[in-house]
DNA sequence: AACCAGGACACAA
DNA sequence: TTGTGTCATGGT
């Protein structure tokens, strides 16, 4: 029966606010010293313990596979973190970044949320999703006593949403990207269950296929909802780090910068992303 | 008040 | 291949 439940997962190393408001998810909110968010259409609060995680959650189940699974509690970080290359700049960036780790989200969502991102901060991202999720998302598990939360809407649900619809939640420009991906999404023209089977090309061409979703997002999709490790997103913050940590006084296009991020970073370049990601993005603040 | 944001796309040269 | 304008909205 539907009903209040909680449980703790061992983990070494795992820092919720590096994580959770680290530009890869936009659904975590901030709450009475611990997080908030929904996950698989259930309300979750998460709070950081000393070599574990306290989950709450609400439901009809009694296996968390769906959670540990969500936050990769299985994931040795020590391991991954030392592949990372060494030098002063990801050293600091290591050390900035403690028990930052990366999630494995549903693919949809995902997708969805980075259509969303493009050139937008990452607080207008949290908002037009919040929108949509209100608006057009199934209602999410919770205990009764707490406001409404809502899932993320699935595709075929947006794809019956008009433009305007869509743009009324502020969505800009990106309105008709997202409701041509939700169409083709939800007529099964893009499989996205099926991409995970793929080598990371082959799921990249899929991906692409997709309006609104160019190389940047593609990646993001693959490192965050996928887990494909060699996935390495460069957008804004990422292109001007490499250039000026790594390229000083010299123009590196693109592809050169992909190209060195796949040899440079080792086979945990996407992870490495993000630590540079997270570290250029909040060391001044 | 300008400048820019986890970009993609069409089109020019 | 590389460069530019455009798209919509709002934070800093």
């Amino acid at each position: 029966m539907k009903a209040p439940r909680e449980t703790s997962f061992p983990v070494e190393s795992f820092d919720l606010g590096a994580t959770l408001a680290s530009g890869q998810a936009f659904r975590w909110m901030p709450v009475n010293e611990g997080w908030e968010g929904v996950v698989a259409a259930r309300w979750v609060r998460l709070e950081g313990g000393l070599g574990k995680i306290h989950a709450q959650s609400f439901g009809d189940f009694s296996d968390w596979t769906w959670l540990s699974e969500y936050l990769q509690t299985q994931v040795n970080l020590r391991e991954i973190i030392q592949t990372f290359p060494r030098d002063s700049s990801m050293d600091a960036a290591v050390a900035h970044c403690a028990g930052l780790r990366l999630l494995r989200q549903d693919p949809w969502e995902c997708l969805a949320s980075f259509i969303l991102s493009s050139s937008k901060q990452i607080v207008q991202i949290q908002q037009i999703v919040g929108l949509l999720c209100e608006r057009y998302g199934e209602r999410a598990q919770a205990p009764e006593a707490r406001s409404p939360m809502f899932a993320f809407p699935a595709a075929p649900r947006l794809a019956q949403c008009s433009e305007a619809e869509l743009r009324a939640c502020k969505m800009g420009f990106r309105a008709p990207y997202l409701a041509g991906s939700a169409a083709m999404v939800a007529r099964g023209e893009v499989d996205l269950a099926g991409i995970a089977k793929l080598d990371v090309e082959s799921a990249r061409a899929q991906l692409l296929r997709l309006p609104g979703v160019g190389r940047k997002i593609a990646d993001c999709v693959l490192l965050f909802a996928y887990g494909f490790p060699s996935a390495f997103p460069i957008d804004v913050w990422i292109m001007k780090g490499l250039k000026q940590l790594y390229f000083p006084r010299k123009r590196p296009n693109l592809k050169r910068l992909h190209k060195f991020s796949q040899t440079y970073f080792g086979p945990h370049s996407g992870y490495a992303q993000q630590y540079l990601f997270h570290y250029l993005r909040t060391k001044d603040a």
